[in-house]
DNA sequence: CTGAAAGCGCTTACAG
DNA sequence: CTGAAAGCGCTTACAG
């Protein structure tokens, strides 16, 4: 195919001058004169000239385009994730270049790859399957951060203060048989997590119970799945999901069941998307804590491109539990 | 900044070949003898060369590259279309490059204008504040399809007769006070949609009391405030809405009002996200065709860049009605 | 099988 | 205040 449309240099013939004065008259790096500026802004008009993407990038190599991957945006957390990395980045004239890699890995190291040809001036890497190592190699010279896991400056939340304040609540309103669906996306995570549990059950004088954990993938299927696993046949009285899309998953197995919630069965899920407040019963859920999560990717990133220092270097965050409906007490 | 990264000459001279050589060696255009080609993938490996994507464009502006411009993503509806159309637009080896223009309408006209500079083949319009029209001029040589409401081939979906289809069905179970939450998404099918339901009403010799229609904006909380308006004031026994995320709002609404769904008040979504399934009660909903929308919107677009002609150039698309359980008869 | 040269559409020192 | 020329990093006729 062939885009037409004027160069610079078909705007300078009409006009009567030379190709670098309608660049500058663009640029506004030197002084035109008016009658000459208006008429190139008129013939500019007339010609319908937009200045070629690639060729001003040949001269000058930042684009302010930077490369988002994420491997699809259906889930309602990455969906909200994505819209407010864009408002942050709008902020400091960048412009987010969203990639949708699909589910299968192989896609998502193609996709890293291309983008480090110069299109971009940074990457930020929202695929949970490739480590910052492998993506900083994948995309070469051009700066990655790797969201939340960067090695320069991670992001650590606080998931076991989490659990042990999830479990605490549901321990003192008397259950004792407590289920997990763990998630997929934060895996490097999920070592400590499981962890905090082994840490409460020992200081309860129990034993964590393996057959407890049920391996989610973050749909709503899995957690469908570990509903039917958890309360079918562990007869557990609650269940901790790793996002808020997998206790919705939990919801309608038990609706399917007859299974009433939070009456027969309680339910805490993690993200606090908006679903999960206007979801029946509203959802007991930790919240996410995105904006904070956000500003620092987006400062460190903008930080390598920029070669600055960076002021921050690691980020501790605590996550909020929000009470709403969805668990209650044994009787 | 400065992105330094190895060039094409630098791979030149470390093999000892001109750039015309180790240029043909990527492409394939000619034959290399092996050894050559050989040492050249070695040495392209060892300084981790990688063509630099401008400098590529800018002798062959074909980038592959498609431009998606939608407002956010956060919509359950938007995000499932997104995914399914990267999947469609990689089935031909396009790439989906997606911008989030944001909530303000002059954004999006920034992003399109953006991206008529020759960084993308080709641009899909998902904008509903901007018209075909609009979007063509804006993207100036580029192509554009402005989803379903392209001028050179629209989609036209079953609005009409789906509306009379839910109207008959309530109509049917005893409602005579229904009420309409509108979409402003589907600003150009309002019109049709209200004609639709006067029609129906003229052949039930009533008349459509224009009060029951209320605007929303596609958000939960606009149908949070429909709801409020049709039964709370106007004292309806459904609500029909113009996609699930209102039919949530309503949803919410009615808990914490302590009405009950479909007990007091039947509500009908349209969209068919995966929560109106997972939702208690199941949605009774519409399921918007998207694989025949994105399949046909695809085929246009390719259509156009690649100017070959259409072979296809409208499209009538039914809207199937999903009854689940949020409809129930009035005793 | 390989190389030297022109050119894609801009920008920016350099010269006036 | 303006222009001629070099160059960004590639690809592709053209020549051997």
């Amino acid at each position: 195919m062939k885009k037409k449309g004027a160069t610079i240099i078909d705007v300078a013939r009409e006009v009567g001058v030379s190709p670098s004065t309608v660049s500058h008259a663009l640029s506004g790096n030197r002084v035109i004169s008016p009658a000459i500026k208006d008429k190139i802004q008129t013939v500019i008009r007339k010609l319908d000239y937009r200045p070629a993407f690639y060729a001003q990038a040949l001269k000058n190599p930042a684009t302010r385009l930077i490369g988002v991957v994420v491997n699809e945006c259906r889930n309602a957390g990455t969906a909200l994730f994505l819209d407010a990395l864009a408002d942050e980045l709008h902020k400091f004239s960048y412009h987010p270049m969203i990639s949708l890699s699909g589910r299968g890995h192989e896609m998502g190291e193609d996709v890293l790859r291309q983008l480090s040809t110069g299109l971009v001036d940074g990457v930020i890497n929202l695929l949970p399957q490739i480590s910052p190592e492998e993506a900083q190699k994948l995309c070469g010279a051009i700066p990655v951060v790797t969201n939340i896991r960067d090695t320069m400056a991670p992001v650590s939340l606080g998931f076991v203060k989490l659990m042990q304040k999830i479990l605490d609540y549901l321990w003192s309103l008397g259950h004792r048989q407590i289920g997990y669906v763990s998630s997929s996306t934060r895996l490097e995570q999920e070592g400590e997590v499981v962890e905090a549990m082994k840490d409460f059950y020992h200081r309860k004088k129990q034993k964590l119970d393996e057959a407890m954990i049920f391996p989610g993938d973050d749909s709503s299927d899995s957690g469908y799945a570990g509903a039917d696993l958890l309360y079918g046949q562990r007869k557990v009285t609650a269940i901790i999901c790793g996002n808020d899309q997998m206790a919705f998953g939990v919801y309608q197995w038990a609706y399917k069941n007859g299974v009433s919630i939070p009456g027969q069965l309680s339910v805490v899920g993690f993200d606090n998307v908006p679903q999960s407040q206007s979801i029946i019963p509203p959802l007991t859920t930790a919240a996410f804590p995105y904006e904070a999560i956000i500003s620092h990717t987006v400062k460190l990133l903008l930080a390598k491109i920029e070669k600055r220092a960076l002021t921050t270097h690691e980020v501790h965050l605590d996550i909020p539990l929000i009470l709403r409906d969805s668990v209650a007490a044994i009787e």
